[in-house]
DNA sequence: TAGTGGTCTAGACCACTGA
DNA sequence: CAGTGGTCTAGACCACTAA
């Protein structure tokens, strides 16, 4: 077998002041140190690692991305708990999903409204642009954290009367209501995944700074007789899942 | 059908400095402003916006975040390239599916190496941990630029005598490569997907700042008879693809 | 060698949370 | 109200890239 060695440079400085008090982070939660899961104050910390707020930041911003620790915005940082599996190509039931993992769900409907399609929406659902649809917004938690912003879309032309629908149903499961009003299961789904930095809306409902990183899950979904029967877009906390598929 | 509206606050403060700032520089990309697609220099656009260099560098983060720039370490920033569609249901073929998108790929062979099982690879490939394995390091290239660091971990019980294959050959399509002198073709997969900060020899190879955010990918692949041949562990530059699934 | 980003200092004020 | 993170200033030195 050839070697094919020391084709990457060498570390170029002994180490960074920010990575060794991420390594010192790590043992600390490792230890389990913050009882509640609540890490002390960036002031705190900073002073306890002889450095910056801003150095310091940077230490805990590169456990976020590691998915390690979470912000609740102005709140503090906290220790992120084990991510969910997330299996998209299991369609609807995030409550029982979230159950299946020993882990305590729930929805809170945030908005709802009839309307026209966007171009967006329209390509996705395969609808005309300004065909009918229903908008629904919901943020959803796991064991009290909110860890997802989702719109869903509905094309309106497979669920007729749904304005009758109240608060109620609609903090429920999708999945279970289609099923039981309209016969409706669901078929085939394409969905697309990407990181993203969070927009306005759902940055607030996840109580996070607007345009922290998180993952971005587009998905279309069919029924049992391959309609196009509705999309969600999702924004989830970065830290909150892991994608796991098989095929 | 009834109105949950304002239960979402209104924004906290009118625009921070940041966010202007990123609409603003957006406005200048989306006027094909960067000839070659590289910004100016930090101060330079930190003295444009009348900013400190901390408080610019935070709204080209963000977009960095988003997928809308991304740097090379010491060598500036950059507007990025659209996205990959990259299926992992689609095994092997990195080459194929980045031609495929009418792009150029490019394999490079890292490092390679005949090794013991750590306890992680020997549960994925389902062995006896300290079971012999081929560890293989690539970086991959999209047009010139890396956007893939990838171990490939074989069990070696199903490649006898893979000692034998050279640099050149390893550079290549590995699918290839099995189906020609082992008759063995792709079956099942699983796989993971996770944001995460990038280790420091991944950042290495893809000239990022370690702790940088990307997108980790492990995947597990059986072969036509249900064996676990090899896994993946992949780290991409976050901004370089957009994973794609029907199901 | 000049210019770049990477890292770091030592503060400051503000908006918001929670008691 | 005190305490938190969010944002911002105005610098500095270093390691590295590219010419």
């Amino acid at each position: 077998m050839t070697a094919v060695q020391n084709r990457i440079a060498a570390p170029r400085q002994a180490v960074s002041q920010v990575a060794s008090i991420r390594r010192a982070l790590l043992a600390q939660i490792a230890q389990g140190l913050p009882e509640d899961g609540r890490l002390p104050a960036e002031r705190q910390l900073s002073e306890q690692f002889a450095t910056t707020r801003i150095t310091l930041r940077e230490a805990l911003l590169q456990l976020e991305a590691d998915g390690v620790l979470y912000r609740e915005e102005r709140r503090g940082w906290f220790v992120a708990p084990p991510r969910l599996h997330y299996d998209p190509t299991a369609r609807g039931y995030f409550e029982r999903m979230v159950r299946e993992q020993s882990r305590i769900p729930h929805t809170r409907l945030l908005h709802v409204e009839s309307m026209a399609a966007t171009p967006t929406i329209a390509a996705l659902l395969d609808i005309e642009p300004l065909a009918p649809v229903y908008m629904i917004r919901r943020a959803r938690s796991i064991d009290g954290r909110r860890v997802l912003f989702v719109e869903h879309y509905l094309n309106s032309a497979c669920f007729p009367h749904f304005e009758r629908f109240g608060d109620k149903a609609l903090s429920r499961s999708l999945t279970e209501l289609y099923r039981r009003y309209y016969d409706i299961e669901y078929g085939r789904v394409r969905f697309e995944i990407t990181p993203a930095a969070l927009p306005e809306l759902p940055a607030r409902v996840l109580k996070v700074a607007a345009g922290s990183p998180a993952l971005y899950v587009q998905r279309v979904n069919a029924d049992q007789h391959g309609r196009w029967i509705d999309c969600d877009l999702e924004y989830w906390r970065q830290d909150a899942i892991k994608v796991c598929i098989e095929a």
